[in-house]
DNA sequence: CCGACTTTTCTTGAAATCCC
DNA sequence: GGGATTTCAAGAAAAGTCGG
């Protein structure tokens, strides 16, 4: 039986700071596991490519996910050059793009789904690029003008599908 | 099905960090 | 400095996997 909230009023300080350890625990791990469901997801296809049909632990996530970052850092530092400001724009476009449609498969209801993907996989320049940027600076991707982004769309496979690897 | 082994989850004490 | 909060680590228990 739960503890009614009369009955926690009456705890001391201590008492109260004693149940409330495992809770905030509990919190602490399911933060840590859904960060690492996430990673699961977006290495998705590496996990598949690498180890199809085996079971993942969280550990291979991990280390999954290591190596991929250490490949991509260095795959980047390869592709030299700084980047121009469309191409910035069109990386972080397909990143929300595929963020979005993990959510969207995950999450929404089956209707309003197909048409938040209708509506994204149309040419960026007419739903996303933005024409022009609010003052706030944003941490994200440094918007291109519409027509640069066009063009990029047109070399990319855009819903969901850009990935680097 | 059962037992051995592995992985995950929970609990808890201790250490580290934050904030007044 | 000291109390409150957060993070880490270790051990126990629960759940899952696998071979015989």
């Amino acid at each position: 039986m739960a503890p009614s909230t009369v009955a926690v009023e009456l705890l001391s300080p201590k008492e109260k700071n004693r149940l409330r350890k495992p809770v905030v625990e509990k919190m602490r791990r399911d933060r840590i596991n859904s960060s690492i469901e996430q990673l699961k997801l977006l290495l998705e296809q590496e996990f598949a490519r690498h180890q199809p049909n085996s079971k993942l632990e969280k550990a291979d996530i991990l280390e999954m996910a290591v190596s991929y970052l250490k490949h991509s850092k260095a795959f980047a530092a390869a592709a030299a050059g700084p980047k121009s400001l469309h191409q910035d724009y069109s990386e972080g476009y397909s990143w929300c793009l595929q963020e979005a449609v993990q959510f969207l498969t995950l999450h929404a209801a089956s209707d309003t789904q197909m048409k938040l993907l209708y509506h994204f996989q149309r040419p960026p320049a007419a739903t996303a690029a933005p024409a022009k940027e609010p003052k706030a600076p944003s941490p994200a991707p440094a918007p291109a003008p519409a027509k640069a982004a066009t063009a990029a769309a047109a070399r990319q496979p855009v819903c969901g599908l850009w990935r680097p690897w």
